[in-house]
RNA sequence: CGGGAGAUGUCAGAGCGGUUGAAUGUGCCAGUCUUGAAAACUGGUGAGGGUAAUUCCUCCGGGGGUUCGAAUCCCCCUCUCCCGGCCA
């Protein structure tokens, strides 16, 4: 959520932020109309409401003293009737202003580069060198079907198009690699975490997911929850409606978990392989701010999630999101694209963001600042993808038959 | 899934129709004392919103109702605990 007195009073700075990001002029202009049309009917309500209050208490006393109570009565009865009309209107304002807000997305960072799309990001630097062989790699589905690590067809089988089976060493791969996820999150501070991969509709709206992007969710039947998208939605909201102690700050959490995403608006792109499935496996980076703190803390996951690919001998380059391709909760994201020499092109593998208060705001995640309370800084990260990371180190440690290599630090956790 | 009890501030726990946003204890912050700490004592301490400000409005799990007035009465929902059933 954006602060609404922010945009009320800084219109035109705030608009050109968020235009570079996609929204559209007219809503901010409603928006901004319908936050001034709600303070009117909200300071009109409370006065009435005021005036009832302390005609409620006169009517106590004047019963308790034995007086006449008819007359004011009267009067109390027809200011309640006004209440009510006023109640409802400053509800109905109330109503239109939070639907609208909520499907503001968060300002980008100044830094962030302008652009439309993917095209218009900025390659900050590559590390390692793109492997190179002496015949042509393959990419992973073919790989797969020579090693048997990926069973495309019994996913189908069992669910749907975009799920896929582990097996044998594929299956061992993958836990493995999750173990090293976390161990190397932990040895840089970050408290492992086990949390439930379903969530309520609240903690979704906290993080952003909704109500904006229902679609892209799987929602449980008759039940007001859905199969989180990421472990982002509940590491953050773990303190969804907490007021946390300074000294507590800043809170630095990792889990893995299965992540679920429809991808209602991806229907042809990558449907071959294990790119983009509808389930996959992340370990994921989350960290609970102080708002001067965030910056160095994103510093530090960039980092981290950077030394755990060079670790893995895995060739990437990282890459600063520009406005258009920024995602709606997000101030600031950097890309790491891992290079897969099958597709002979850079794929992401993880994601950064700082959100700032974005998400604080509607998680209502605040810490004691001293005497009053302040937002938080919330940022997320995959440290990694999973599914993602089998993909590169098949194409990067495949030999010429179609066996594939395990790098050297995954040795000792399979 | 069936039967019973409950949901109040960090926590524990009063209040059960009228200056109660809420006693008391605890926790936390500040101070006194102390070489320092502990103990003891003193003071402060829920959240959100509106105003230039005194002040005002909202919140006692969530939603609705009764009433001039509700934490307190009624209805619905959610959750927690206890008993029974089922089951990793």
């Amino acid at each position: 959520m954006i602060d609404l007195k922010y945009l009320q009073k800084n219109y035109e700075e705030t608009a050109t932020k968020l235009i570079k990001k996609g929204v559209d002029s007219e809503i901010l202009e409603a928006l901004k109309q319908r936050f001034i049309e709600l303070k009117e009917v909200n300071s009109t309500f409370e006065e009435a409401k005021a005036n009832q209050n302390q005609m409620s208490k006169l009517f106590g006393q004047y019963k308790k003293d034995g007086k006449d109570i008819a007359e004011l009565k009267v009067k109390v009865d027809a200011n309640k009737e006004l209440l009510s009309s006023l109640q409802e209107s400053a509800r109905e304002a109330n109503e239109a202003l939070n639907s609208l807000a909520l499907g503001i997305p968060n300002f980008p960072d100044d830094r962030v580069p302008d652009g439309e799309d993917e095209n218009d990001n900025v390659e900050l630097k590559k590390v390692l060198k793109p492997t190179t062989f002496n015949f042509i790699p393959k990419e992973h589905w073919e790989l797969s079907e020579i090693n048997g690590w990926i069973d495309f067809g019994r996913g189908v089988k069992l669910a749907k198009s975009r799920f896929s089976v582990l097996r044998g060493d594929g299956a061992r791969l993958e836990r493995a690699l999750i173990n090293f996820f976390l161990d190397e999150n932990r040895a840089k501070g970050f408290e492992e975490v086990a949390v439930p991969f379903i969530n309520n509709a609240s903690m979704l709206q906290g993080t952003g997911q909704l109500p904006k992007f229902e679609d892209d969710l799987f929602k449980i039947e008759d039940e007001n929850l859905y199969l989180i998208p990421t472990a982002e939605v509940p590491l953050t909201n773990l303190y969804n409606d907490e007021i946390l102690r300074e000294k507590e700050l800043p809170m630095l959490l990792t889990a893995y978990t299965p992540c679920f995403r429809k991808e209602a608006g991806s229907a042809g792109r990558d449907t071959r392989g294990m790119i983009r499935q509808h389930q996959f496996s992340k370990v994921e980076m989350v960290a609970i701010s102080k708002p001067d703190d965030s910056e160095r803390i994103f510093e530090m996951m960039v980092q981290n999630a950077s030394d755990i690919l060079t670790k893995l001998g895995l060739p990437h380059r990282i890459v600063e999101l520009c406005g258009g391709d920024l995602g709606f909760s997000a101030s600031h994201t950097i890309d790491l694209e891992v290079w897969l020499p099958g597709q002979n092109q850079y794929r992401e593998i993880s994601s950064i963001s700082n959100t700032k208060e974005f998400q604080a705001r509607r998680a209502k995640i605040r810490f004691k600042d001293s005497k009053k309370n302040t937002f938080v800084h919330t940022l997320n990260g995959s440290a990694l993808a999973v599914g993602r990371t089998i993909v590169a180190i098949m194409e990067n440690y495949q030999n010429e038959d179609g066996s594939v290599n395990i790098p050297e630090v995954l040795k000792r956790y399979m």
